[in-house]
DNA sequence: TTATAATTACTAATTATTTAGGAGTTTAAT
DNA sequence: ATTAAACTCCTAAATAATTAGTAATTATAA
């Protein structure tokens, strides 16, 4: 046996649906353009990705012309909520108390309000279900 | 080039210095008893995993008799932070503010007190240098 | 003391992640 | 119409993460 797909977004791929939540839609070419700024990354590395992301159900192609346009079928919201599960999940034992204690251990919030951010937290991780963009 | 290793504990990882944290200090034995109950996991995996993690400098090993007893480096708090910080900066492109507001998006906190999380949270990630077990 | 059990050291295999090149095709420009 | 650019499809390769077996060694028990 070996690994797991993840269930959330690696970085490489995070930094690719970055650029499909902000255009809404982008081709190969624009990904490319949109990220050479902070990483320069081949043409053919970005399509490479795009082609797991769409095996993943994390976007969708559509033909445009000759080239394919990508558009995310996962929210910008639902991935930050995938991932907040997956920190409390492997980081904080599942607890989301353990989250909250962990933010606010050294501030002066009050036990209340700390309690009242628990069930914030709560409430916001499951929302992956009715989240949108 | 090819990927760098996480700079966080893996999924693996975390389970096995859960067990350390939890023991102070044990050996590849003890690791496989005490998580055997959540996952079955053959004496040799746990002992390449922990050589892993002495090559990353989360633990220490010293002998013990006959066998190695190791010692968590990092405590649990430091891998929390780190954790988070990669959160952070993966899904919340770096922006501690984006995370409180996605925690607290759909809660009825005020505005006052989101501000005041995003600064326990920026306080929260600026503390593995003095945090301790 | 000899067999057995525990432990280490070394090796290996599988899948994921990240990266990219080359062949061939299609579109656009000259 | 020919050439060049853009694009797709297929292939490949390196390293990380996960899992575990075998050989050799050491210590303990019978």
């Amino acid at each position: 046996m070996a690994r797991q797909p993840s269930t959330i977004l690696t970085e490489a791929e995070n930094r690719i649906m970055e650029v499909l939540w902000k255009q809404g839609e982008a081709s190969v070419q624009n990904v490319v353009d949109a990220i050479s700024s902070q990483k320069k990354q081949a043409y053919t590395t970005i399509q490479t990705f795009l082609g797991i992301m769409k095996d993943k159900g994390f976007v969708d192609q559509r033909k445009e012309g000759r080239a394919f346009l990508y558009r995310p079928l996962l929210s910008r919201a639902q991935a930050r909520t995938q991932a907040l599960k997956h920190l409390i999940g492997s980081a904080f034992g599942g607890s989301t108390s353990a989250l909250a204690q962990h933010l606010l251990k050294d501030s002066d919030i009050d036990e209340g309000e700390i309690s009242a951010l628990e069930q914030a937290i709560d409430t916001a991780i499951k929302l992956e279900e009715n989240d949108n963009v």
